[in-house]
RNA sequence: GGGCGUUUAGCUCAGUUGGCUAGAGCAUCUCGUUUACACCGAGAGGGUCGGGGGUUCGAGUCCCUCAACGCCCA
């Protein structure tokens, strides 16, 4: 027999005896509840994480028990195709390797290239499940970007679109000019760099007497000012300056004194402000108003002087130039002023564009500037220029924050581009009366007949104006808000619950989402576009027109086709037909607008798209999806929405969907979570899952996340070489608390291959139970079940050990139960180890050893087998490698278990039934009886070690058991005591012990009182008298102090009158016993020193 | 700036609706290889529950406030 467990031995091979066993494999038309999951997709690029380690324990611990218990258990797996991350990843390789980028190599080419690269290392995490015994679905793996998924993607997007719930807009990106694609902004890192802040002055067009003739503004970024579109000034600077004073008197007052030097420094310096900037921003905010204009320097443009709060009165020159493409405040400034105007002057490759002014023709000086490096020379000449032009007032030296891309290190530039989005607002009328889709449909309807939902009502956000109303004024429901109903009315549960706000906070504000990215990895937006000059009959002819449009709307037209005209101007959505009428009936001498017509198909469809390409002069998107777009329809698309019933053989979502539990971190609840349930509504017309289960965060010992630039990371595939898969699933459980983060301390430590890697001493707490486990089993209960011949037991027959282990075990399985219920991972799994190493092993093996060469020896044997039995079950969704490996020895060993029937147990582990709860077998009468009986061992034990060490300072033998005890109790624990003498004088460690009733005690012993009873060991020719009383001194003035608090409690009139009768009850009887015990032990003191 | 969370033993964390002397694992100390297990066994020490205030007969738990730290969103 192997003296330890060795995980590496036994893993792979049971792995392999599930996936023969088909246990993994989700059966449609299996009978059983339904109990499903969908992995939250990890990055296909990625290597597992302890993070994913840990929601994937807590996954496989829900599926392996819901299958346990017979339900039709089905874990779904698949991988996210994580747009940008896998992009960059593969185009960082092809650089190192070929020095090209994705330009030199063409669309199809890097596409090709980034499916190759995932074809052969896309594989890895799933590889990694596979080794921390993940009982996901492997014969289903999805991928959000294969042929399944696509068809769901497109399908949704169309239906978004003819719904008119997807739009195209403006919006400001972070650029990275290098890579040519907008980032995220988790993407972007801020560094401080030294930069230069300049001061420019613009001329202002015929002042008025008393008037400045200029005014002054500031700027780090120069080569902007080609795309000004106004100067704003604060419209009350005076009350913003008494604010502010206000407000740093105040902080003043409350101010640590290191932090007053400062604030006052502060005041002192907007004192002088008043004096210097407050009358001519005050006269500057009369032109405002009065409609005074700049003439731009450079570009001549005309532009405004306005009033917005942007402008900061007590910084810089108290103006501000305003650059709506290309900045994101002033886009604010834009959208409270839309009437200035934007102009972009960045290109993609991070170059000047050519400046085209709002009434679109060409800049005269454009052609200086367009082509120039943007902020380099483009800033050189800009600012050269004005210098010439004597406009630069000053430039001085100033660290300024700047925003450098994550993948490519180069600065982000805001970039003013267009965008799709999906809208997720409440519906005006004009917008719900082109919705579709059911569900929806069905939702705006009840809304206008005054039916919102329940929850609705109560958390009625304030309704943004021009929204429809229902019949009792409430809002026509958009996307956010059905999805946010979902969890106001606890169709869709968190856990903990707090996370459900944050989801209604972020859902709550129904901000539109941006949908598109300017990648080339990823499903391409299926929408293919052409503009058409109606105004200009020499640029196309209304045959052409009515010949286009009738293309898309006429009977050749497909029926997943739809049409979108935008009226280039005004920005307003026609009708197709109707413009098509109205083209049919025109002459050649009407006029008619600029329109956008963009193409929406539903399906692939490659005749239409050569119709639209090639003939139509139509051209696709070239932008592909959010990866989130994909992921929010994962619960639905992976089993095969739209076309679910012609997926895999059978039907998957009839079956499985709505799942039941979704697990996952707290960081995608808004841009995961939240858009599954509103796509799950919006496609299927349901819930995606019932509960929502958010896990802690790991972090290192100090509170820093996890990463590769730390070194602090810990590869789960490490620790499951170090010490065992088991151990990894042991301990992350064991940490899944309700709390957000969990520290776990990282140490270096080299593999017996010798690598040096991160792991964490907190998984030693797994290997060593498992150890101890395995130990139990295959040291103990295993090699002594020979002559094993079970029968039909009567419990209540039984010993008291028997009959305490096995209500001790039911009590065990109803906590486990009820924790994994509610979802406490760790109270369970902490439970579960408890029962194991102190009850099972600790208490109840080392009972049966007395036992051995006795009459019920096969009784014993009997309880051991069915015991054991019970905690394989119980534990195997923890940790079922050593489980499923025992399991084997012990159906070997023990074929028939159980106790008041027996059966043979299922062959595999992983499909054997739950325990089923009893409550014939719990009896808390045994449990009193038996916690007597331990009380007495413990306290024999501590006598022990107490004489064990005076007897070491007396440098004496220490004695491996104590001479005979006596321990003075009732008649009842006397007859209790004498009956099972034998395990306790073999668990506690004394020669003889006997118990009586008679009050008769020897006057020379140590003294212990427990459960009411005095255990008493005869040791004073054993260790000095002195000490003997020295310690019971010490136990009397313990006692004492308690005492003293318990009587205080009691002579306190409110507390005896106001605390429920039992409470004060037990007080009292509390106080009586600490009263007694130190009667004896007063007693005892006296008869040593006699 | 807004939201959420954390602060309990040297470390990492539990502590359900307020109610026996606040617990666990690791670490520390003492003793122990008697035949499942030293990845072990028997015991011990160690905490003003972040500070301050309040509610209550009673607060680690509820309320207010201050502080430190972390995360998410802007």
């Amino acid at each position: 027999m192997a003296k330890s467990y060795d995980p590496a031995a036994v893993e792979k091979h049971i792995f392999d005896f599930w996936r023969q066993g088909g246990w993994f494999a989700a059966r449609p038309d299996a009978e059983g509840d339904p109990f499903c999951m969908v992995i939250p997709p990890p990055n296909v690029t990625g290597a597992l994480h302890l993070g994913h380690a840990l929601n994937n324990t807590l996954q496989d611990i829900l599926v392996r028990r819901a299958r346990m218990q017979g339900r039709n258990a089905f874990w779904m797996l698949g991988t996210d195709h994580a747009g940008i991350a896998t992009q960059a990843k593969v185009e960082t390789t092809i650089k190192k390797e070929e020095g090209k980028d994705r330009h030199d190599l063409g669309r199809d080419e890097m596409v090709r290239r980034i499916w190759e690269w995932k074809e052969q290392y896309g594989g890895r995490i799933v590889e990694q499940l596979k080794l921390m015994g993940c009982s996901c679905d492997y014969e289903r793996e999805r991928f959000t970007l294969d042929e399944m998924c696509a068809k769901a993607v497109r399908h949704t997007f169309f239906k978004l679109f003819r719904d008119g719930l997807i739009y195209r807009g403006k919006r400001l990106v972070n650029w990275d000019t290098h890579l040519r694609t907008a980032v995220a902004d988790d993407e972007v890192v801020h560094e401080t760099i030294k930069g230069k802040f300049y001061y420019f002055k613009y001329p202002i067009i015929d002042p008025k007497p008393g008037e400045p003739e200029f005014v002054h503004i500031a700027t780090t970024r120069p080569e902007t000012m080609l795309g000004d579109t106004a100067v704003a000034v604060h419209p009350d600077p005076e009350k913003q300056f008494d604010k502010l004073e206000a407000q740093w008197r105040e902080d003043l007052s409350k101010a640590k004194d290191k932090e007053k030097p400062a604030i006052e420094a502060q005041l002192e310096n907007l004192a002088e402000r008043r004096n210097t900037h407050l009358p001519l921003l005050k006269t500057l905010r009369d032109m405002a108003n009065d409609g005074r204009k700049i003439r731009l320097p450079l570009t001549e443009r005309e532009i405004p002087l306005i009033c917005d709060e942007w402008a900061k009165p007590e910084l810089g020159t108290g103006c501000v130039k305003v650059t709506p493409a290309h900045d994101p405040n002033d886009w604010d400034v834009h959208s409270r002023h839309p009437e200035i105007g934007m102009i972009s002057v960045l290109t993609e490759d991070g170059k000047i564009a050519e400046i085209v002014e709002p009434d679109g023709s060409v800049n005269p000086r454009s052609s200086e500037y367009a082509g120039l490096a943007f902020s380099k020379e483009g800033r050189k000449k800009v600012v050269d220029d004005l210098d010439a032009a004597g406009l630069v007032e000053e430039i001085e030296d100033r660290k300024i924050e700047l925003g450098h891309s994550d993948r490519s290190k180069t600065p982000i530039e805001p970039f003013l581009s267009d965008q799709w989005f999906v809208k997720m607002s409440d519906l005006t009328e004009e917008e719900a009366a082109r919705v579709q889709t059911p569900f929806l449909k069905q939702r705006i309807e009840a809304a206008r007949n005054g039916k919102p939902s329940s929850a609705a009502q109560a958390a009625s956000e304030p309704r943004p104006s021009g929204s429809g109303t229902g019949g009792d004024g409430a809002p026509l429901p958009g996307l956010a808000q059905i999805a946010m109903e979902a969890v106001q009315d606890q169709r869709v549960t968190f856990h903990p619950q707090r996370y459900a706000k944050t989801y209604l906070d972020w859902l709550g504000e129904k901000r539109d989402w941006c949908i598109s990215r300017q990648l080339w990895w990823g499903h391409r937006i299926p929408v293919w576009t052409r503009e058409v000059n109606c105004a200009n009959w020499k640029e196309i002819s209304l045959q052409d027109v009515v010949a286009i449009i009738s293309a898309l709307v006429g009977p050749s037209g497909h029926e997943s086709t739809s049409v979108l005209i935008v009226d280039f101007e005004n920005d307003s959505i026609l009708d197709p037909a109707a413009l098509l009428e109205q083209f049919e009936r025109a002459s050649e001498s009407a006029t008619f607008g600029r329109y956008r017509i963009h193409v929406c198909l539903g399906e692939s469809n490659s005749e239409f798209e050569s119709l639209l390409t090639n003939e139509l002069k139509f051209v696709q998107d070239p932008d592909v999806l959010d990866t989130w777009f994909s992921s929010a329809l994962w619960p639905h698309s992976t089993m095969g929405w739209p076309d679910a019933a012609a997926t895999d053989g059978g039907n998957l979502l009839a079956t499985y969907y709505p799942t039941s539990v979704l697990s996952t971190a707290r960081e995608i609840i808004t841009l995961w979570v939240a858009r599954m349930v509103m796509t799950g509504l919006y496609n299927v017309g349901d819930i995606p899952f019932d509960d929502v289960v958010i896990h802690p965060v790991i972090q290192d010992g100090q509170g820093r996340k996890m990463s590769k630039s730390l070194d602090n990371g810990v590869d789960p595939v490490d620790i499951i070489d170090f010490y065992g898969a088991d151990a990894l699933r042991f301990t992350l459980a064991d940490l899944a608390t309700e709390t957000q983060d969990i520290r776990m301390p990282v140490k270096k430590e080299t593999l017996p291959d010798g690598r040096k890697v991160n792991i964490s001493p907190k998984f030693e707490q797994g290997r060593n139970f498992v150890t101890k486990l395995w130990q139990a089993a295959n040291g103990y209960v295993l090699p002594n079940l020979e002559g094993y011949a079970p029968q039909a037991l009567d419990v209540t027959k039984l010993r008291l050990e028997d009959r305490w282990i096995l209500s001790r075990t039911q009590t065990c399985l109803r906590e486990i139960n009820a924790a994994l219920d509610a979802y406490r991972f760790s109270e369970a799994m902490e439970k579960l180890y408890h029962f194991t190493w102190d009850q099972f092993c600790s208490e109840y093996i080392e009972m049966t050893k007395a036992r051995r060469d006795g009459a019920d020896w096969g009784t014993a044997q009997q309880v051991l087998a069915y015991v054991l039995d019970q905690i394989l079950r119980m534990l195997h969704p923890f940790i079922p490698f050593v489980t499923e490996e025992l399991w084997k020895e012990i159906n070997a060993a023990a074929p028939q278990r159980g106790i008041g029937t027996l059966a043979k147990p299922e062959d595999a582990l992983i499909g054997a039934a739950w325990p089923s709860e009893d409550a014939a077998l719990h009896d808390e009468a045994v449990e009193a009886e038996m916690a007597l009986l331990q009380g007495t061992i413990v306290s024999v034990r501590k006598m022990r070690d107490t004489v064990n060490d005076y007897r070491a300072e007396a440098k004496e033998p220490t004695l491996r058991t104590l001479p005979k005890i006596a321990v003075v109790c009732d008649a009842k624990a006397e007859a209790l005591i004498t009956r099972y003498t034998d395990f306790v004088t073999r668990l506690a460690g004394c020669d003889a012990l006997e118990a009586r009733s008679d009050g008769n005690k020897p006057g020379d012993a140590l003294v212990d009182i427990v459960h009411g009873m005095q255990v008493c060991a005869p040791v004073t020719d054993l260790i000095d008298l002195a000490k003997v009383r020295d310690t019971m001194h010490k136990q009397i003035a313990d006692l004492e102090g308690q005492k003293k608090r318990v009587e205080g409690r009691l002579s306190n009139p409110g507390y005896v009158d106001r605390a429920p009768p039992e409470i004060v009850e037990e007080t009292r009887q509390q106080a009586r016993d600490l009263g007694a015990q130190i009667d004896v032990l007063r007693m005892q003191v006296e008869q040593l020193s006699a």
